[in-house]
DNA sequence: GTTTTCACG
DNA sequence: GACGTACGTGAAAACC
């Protein structure tokens, strides 16, 4: 669903695109959205510089070949004129914006771009009738704007763009905020009206009737004519009640699209501004961030040179620019991608048919191929079917394993080994892309069912590709993202299958059902690939997937493959031991607690810590319940109650046994190994998540955790390697914040903690007491975190107050850290996202909330996410490269089994465990190239208790 | 299906 | 003046 054209160094003449920025709706929202500044004459200045950013990004991004700012130019239109109070209520602005008006005006002048106004008009009526007049010429636009009163214009040649967000609003948009498509926005405007603009609408009917109404009706005219015959009810009476209301208000909604043009289209050429004038009205607002990002003072290279010179040194340091069939592959034509119908799909039924299709991939170079199983654990799953999509609407479905039910009869179906070996030279084949939907999934199912996985050549996947750039602003599965970017909402499996006692196998889906849903699963795939593809380029985003995203699949696919090996004799010992344990336990529970109660239910418990028994220091949570959690039992065992301090000890045992001793029995293979799933686009910094089992949350910490560690073993011969990076985050955060004493600590190997105690409580590193380390300590994790004063100060057991004074000690010394902060927040206020040094984009969707809580949540996101996620990629990189490393050393017996955020485990023989721990540490250590050296540091051992 | 708790980095 | 607080996850059990 991008708005912009192609790419603009296309050679080819392109149709006009006109790009129109709502100015007035603009002015509000970033009032609001950023925080208070002023520029050197005192004004107040934040709105402008919102205004200012935006412009610079457009024409630095976005630019079309024709641009121009609308505003509002009165408060009385020809909609005052038709009903007295439409807008009459509107409380004045508030006094830090009004002077902000004319500077915005002033901003379209600095940049060379046309601010336009009419009286009588207000701003989304002249961006209608640009918008209307631009698709008369031939061309299209985008409309810069958030405004819901705009959604109406949304169709084929005319998109939104959010200016904060940088998200495009879509005819899929419009349908999420409206539950109707654009062209039916009005009729459910008009029925639910808008009270901050005092349009009436129907009383008591809400976004929701409003769009249930014209769905089934149509349009407004419709639902009021059909009022009348609705059964009797209070929303009848009104509808025919209100039915002139309703009329008036749709004419306050709809825009018109004929208002002359004060300027000409021809004069919106966009052109680039005068760099005299634009430096020198940016100097005197006193935006010089603004002045250096855009390259006009001599000043240390900006934010953005910086990635991108980051993100290519990153790309070459790899060397493997391997030519993919993508650069070969043919583009659909636009129009197809959201025109063609997805309803027309054939069965694939013979080899002759089979081969028809594959021949027609191998032609175009391009293909989305979908699998269809008989559950979600690809390493046990059997294939039912496939579905193979050759172009835009041209998709197959080949099922392989239906069975034939009373009701369905399945017909003819391709043997499954037939079907395979036809398949498998076009997976084979380096000049077809075949693009997937979370390839891991598919590439496993096919390697289980005899598709090697490691002959597959020439893959992409649209998960992978969505994710690469846009994590933390959406999910990526392929309903929602068809939803966003195809306005379309594909067949559910749910809808297929049936839910709960009634869900059937996919294998006992009648084929004809089975095709429609699998062949479009296949063609949205292949729709997605085409939409989102291109977009990587523009977003800077095309290193970080070719480089580590992609090629990381086949390296996680491996380890998933490969599990580890669990001591099931040991885990039963200890699910034994701790149940034997808590059972003596609970006795005592009870005659502390004065009665028999459910241990495990946090309502009971609370009952009686904090009504029968009456202890201080209860806190209730949102719901109004008793909170029992480990801190508050805690504080109640250290006051000396026998009770809390019982639970506690009971709780841990009883988390252990049902999370992980009883679980992961039950998780074994019969040849004992434990395989979990590595999830690669869930996190929001570009973490990996595991889970079923999560292997990732294997306890540690404690002795009984220790014992569950030991449980994972090698097998006889072997060993189990572990590698970890030491404090990667801070080292990160050493880099680049620029701290020169940090860093200088980390290159003489320092004891990190101590010397952050040394320097900002002035001890001497080596008299060093535990005590002010551990101040340090914390301090240092908080500020990974986005510290806060209550957060340090619970951390640590003391005031908050008194944590408050550590944290400006700490900022005093290290005052680029506090920029570092500030960098982040106003990054993230300024694009809605973050980026980690490799140029991966977190998004921080909450940054502009009116709620400081949440805001300020967004803000340690902001700060923690970089971090967090850099540390990610560089042992994403470092994953990437290790299997190759391994093979050259000769160290064929190693394999990767686990990641751990920020620790890799591997097995291998005995013989080369040695070789096999220097040669992780080399790679990882060697993953990245920061101003600060990466320690690794390995152990080996015959459980993970032992390598650790 | 949501909430609470707690295991990990 | 109250809010709701350190960042990122997933699983089990209770509870609705």
């Amino acid at each position: 669903m991008t708005c912009w054209p192609e790419p603009m160094t296309d050679p080819t003449p392109q149709a006009p695109h006109l790009v129109l920025v709502d100015g007035s709706g603009f002015i509000f929202r970033a009032f609001h959205a950023l925080p208070p500044m002023t520029n050197p004459d005192g004004v107040p200045v934040n709105a402008v510089y919102g205004f200012a950013t935006m412009l610079a990004r457009l024409l630095r991004e976005h630019a079309g070949t024709h641009l121009a700012v609308l505003f509002d130019a009165s408060r009385l239109t020809f909609r005052s004129e038709l009903y007295p109070q439409y807008k009459a209520h509107r409380p004045e602005p508030p006094e830090d914006l009004r002077p902000q008006f004319s500077l915005i005006r002033e901003a379209t002048q600095a940049f060379g771009v046309p601010g336009i106004e009419l009286p009588g008009w207000e701003a989304d009526d002249l961006i209608a009738s640009y918008a209307t007049a631009i698709r008369a010429a031939g061309g299209t636009c985008t409309i810069v704007s958030s405004d819901k009163d705009l959604m109406q214009l949304v169709g084929p040649g005319v998109c939104m763009l959010d200016p904060i967000r940088q998200t495009p609003i879509g005819p899929a948009e419009v349908e999420v905020k409206f539950g109707v498509p654009p062209e039916k926005v009005v009729d459910v405007q008009a029925l639910m009206g808008d009270p901050t603009d005092n349009v009436p609408g129907v009383p008591g009917i809400g976004p929701k009737t409003a769009s249930a109404l014209v769905n089934e009706f149509g349009t407004l005219e419709a639902v009021l004519d059909a009022a009348p015959d609705m059964k009797k009810s209070k929303r009848r009476d009104m509808l025919v009640e209100h039915a002139q209301a309703a009329r008036l208000s749709l004419q306050l909604v709809t825009l018109a699209r004929d208002v002359p043009l004060p300027v000409p289209l021809e004069e919106l050429v966009t052109r680039d501004p005068d760099l005299t004038i634009l430096a020198e009205w940016l100097s005197r607002m006193g935006f010089r961030s603004l002045l250096s990002r855009m390259g006009m003072t001599p000043q240390p290279a900006s934010v953005h040179a910086h990635r991108s010179a980051r993100a290519t040194a990153h790309a070459s340091a790899n060397g493997l620019p391997t030519p993919t069939a993508q650069d070969t592959a043919t583009s659909a034509p636009a129009q197809a991608i959201s025109s063609a119908p997805y309803d027309k799909y054939e069965t694939v039924r013979t080899a002759h048919d089979l081969q028809k299709w594959i021949t027609a991939a191998q032609e175009a170079g391009l293909c989305a191929v979908d699998t269809e199983t008989d559950g979600l654990d690809p390493l046990n799953a059997r294939l039912v079917g496939f579905s193979i999509a050759t172009a835009p609407g041209q998709a197959c479905y080949v099922p392989l394993r239906h069975a034939g039910t009373l009701e369905a009869h399945t017909g003819e179906q391709l043997e499954p080994d037939t079907a395979l070996n036809l398949l498998r030279p076009l997976l084979e084949d380096d000049t077809t892309l075949k693009v997937f939907h979370n390839a891991k999934f598919d590439l496993l199912v096919l390697d289980h069912a005899g598709l090697a996985m490691d002959h597959t050549r020439a893959v992409d996947d649209t998960m992978l590709i969505s994710y690469s750039q846009s994590a933390g602003l959406h999910g990526q599965g392929m309903d929602e993202l068809s939803a966003l970017h195809l306005g379309h909402d594909p067949i559910s499996y749910d809808s297929v299958t049936g839910t709960g006692r009634a869900r059937i196998p996919f294998a006992q889906v009648p084929v004809e059902k089975a095709t429609t849903y699998a062949a479009e699963d296949a063609d949205v795939t292949l729709r997605l690939w085409h939409v989102l593809h291109p977009t990587l380029r523009t977003n800077q985003a095309l290193a970080l997937y070719e480089q580590i995203e992609r090629p990381l699949v086949a390296v996680l696919a491996d380890m998933e493959k490969a599990g580890i090996a669990v001591d099931r004799a040991e885990l039963a010992r200890l699910s034994a031991d701790f149940e034997a344990r808590m059972k003596d336990m609970e006795a005592g529970i009870f005659s502390a607690a004065g009665r028999e109660f459910n241990i495990a239910s946090p309502k009971q418990l609370g009952e009686i810590l904090f009504d029968e028994m009456a202890l201080k220091g209860g806190k209730r949570g949102k719901a109004g319940a008793w909170s029992t959690d480990s801190a508050v039992l805690q504080e109640l065992a250290d006051q000396g109650h026998d009770l809390p301090a019982r639970v506690l000890e009971w709780r841990q045992l009883s988390k252990l046994k049902s999370t992980y001793t009883d679980a992961l029995s039950r998780q074994a293979s019969s040849a004992g190994r434990v395989h979990t799933s590595f999830q690669m686009a869930i996190t929001t910094t570009g973490r990996l998540s595991s889970t079923d089992p999560n292997l990732q949350n294997i306890p540690v910490r404690t002795e009984e955790g220790t014992r569950i560690r030991q449980a994972f073993i090698a097998p006889e011969g072997r060993r189990l390697i572990s590698a970890d990076y030491s404090q990667i985050e801070l080292r990160l955060l050493a880099d680049v914040a620029n701290i020169p004493t940090l860093r200088e600590a980390f290159h003489m190997g320092q004891d990190i903690h101590a010397r952050t105690a040394s320097e900002v409580f002035g001890i001497p590193i080596e008299d060093m007491d535990p005590l002010t380390r551990r101040r340090a300590k914390a301090i240092n994790f908080g500020i990974i975190y986005g510290i806060s004063a209550f957060g340090l100060g619970r951390q640590l057991g003391i005031p908050a107050g008194e944590a408050r004074s550590y944290i400006d000690t700490y900022f005093a010394r290290y005052p680029g850290i506090r920029d570092y902060m500030e960098r982040k927040k106003e990054e993230a206020q300024t694009y809605g996202y973050v980026l980690t040094p490799f140029g991966r984009r977190c998004y921080v969707p909450g940054i502009a909330e009116k709620s400081a809580a949440r805001r300020q949540y967004a803000e340690r996101q902001a700060i923690n996410a970089p971090l967090q996620g850099g540390a990610a990629d560089i042992i994403k990189q470092a994953m990437v490269r290790l299997p190759r490393a391994l093979h050259e050393a000769g160290l064929h017996s190693a394999r990767l089994l686990l990641q751990v955020h920020d620790e890799l485990l591997l097995e291998a023989d005995a013989h080369e465990a040695e070789a096999v721990a220097r040669t992780a540490k080399n790679v990882m250590e060697a993953a990245a190239t920061l101003s600060i050296p990466l320690v690794v540091e390995t152990g080996i051992g015959q459980n993970w208790a032992q390598a650790h």
